[in-house]
DNA sequence: CCACTCAGCTTACAACTGTGCGCTAATTTA
DNA sequence: TAAATTAGCGCACAGTTGTAAGCTGAGTGG
């Protein structure tokens, strides 16, 4: 194994390890470099090989969720164009994205209203992206103008999460009634965004 | 003054030094006992005469700032009963709110999704109060049933708290910005409620 | 007035934190 | 092969944390 491999095993050790010590109680403001060295198997001084900072880590964590939200959404559309109903695929999708991948869905949602503002606008730049593109597919599916086509976007999007933050903490049968629950409600507003517009 | 009314004083000093140090980049599991009592300009140790633990004082901070929500509640159903329109008046009623009580609504938005699962119950339960009392307003109004009418509480409570955790660090301009948003929003959800009911 | 209570203090300790410094051993480069 | 680079380590230090123990002085109740 080159040096180079090496270290890059060990860089996503400890990406890893940060990620298993999200579990249940801990935010990234709260889990000390200390520990991630601990839980990645090196020593506290040789995180700075890798990263400049805890902060810097941080940043790195929630690019990497970013990534896994992207996915999601590719994936989403991908069930959705073999049928379905464009709602409930992505409900279902989502909802099983967040039960597969509960560490990764919990830190977006900490850091969405958390304490580090870096982190803060991180997570919202990857909301963003999946306000965009829902966007795009409103207005070339529904034929409304951007504007419009925004808002009901910005809705469900936020409709989803808040159901996601819901479901994270819920068992399968649960999160199942909470899917259905917000199945219902963006069906209202599509509804309603619809006969606003005449 | 009484030995009793200097105690509940001390009390008060050290909620009143807690809910300041929730400024800007603090939650209530990254503020400390001694910086609490060190605001609150007493010995760290004298701090176990009000509280058993932070998290005891954590609690209590929860239950005011409920106490708050409830209060905004009132004052939003007395202004909705001299007309001006129910979202309307809601949304801007709950916006100022905000805009005067940052640090307690801050403490709401982290602790519902923060690390304490205590806490996280604890602003759950306050929440639920508003959806139930909306719940009950939209019976009423809108004479539908019971199920339908609670989905769109929901609804509707998630997005105004979605737009609340936005407003939160925004300038005045970009939360009337935001008001007109969310209120374009509910209305999408009521349209749509309404219709759905048909 | 005198015994009692108790809010708040000082001191102390062990546990933990981030990080600077310098070493080692192994890979990479010339 | 000799020189240079560097991932990872151990040690050390100053700062912070929660909280146990025991004292003091002022308000309280008989």
């Amino acid at each position: 194994m080159t040096r180079q491999e090496q270290k890059l095993k060990t860089r996503q050790n400890i990406i890893h390890a940060a990620f298993s010590l999200l579990d249940e109680n801990r935010s990234l403001s709260a889990i000390s470099l200390r520990e991630v060295a601990r839980e990645a198997g090196i020593a506290p001084t040789s995180f700075y090989r890798h990263f400049k900072d805890i902060d810097e880590l941080g940043l790195t964590l929630v690019d990497e969720a970013g990534l896994a939200l992207r996915q999601l959404m590719r994936q989403a559309r991908r069930r959705i164009a073999s049928g379905g109903g464009v709602i409930n695929t992505s409900v279902d999708t989502f909802m099983e994205f967040i039960a597969a991948n509960k560490n990764v869905f919990r830190l977006l949602l900490r850091e969405h209203t958390g304490t580090s503002s870096a982190y803060r606008l991180a997570v919202f730049r990857e909301i963003q992206h999946f306000v965009d593109e829902l966007t795009d597919y409103i207005i070339e599916r529904q034929n409304v103008e951007f504007k419009l086509a925004q808002l009901q976007a910005d809705a469900m999007v936020r409709l989803v999460f808040s159901a996601g933050a819901e479901a994270l903490e819920a068992d399968t049968e649960l999160r199942l009634q909470i899917g259905d629950k917000v199945k219902t409600q963006l069906r209202y507003v599509q509804l309603g965004a619809s006969v606003h517009k005449e």
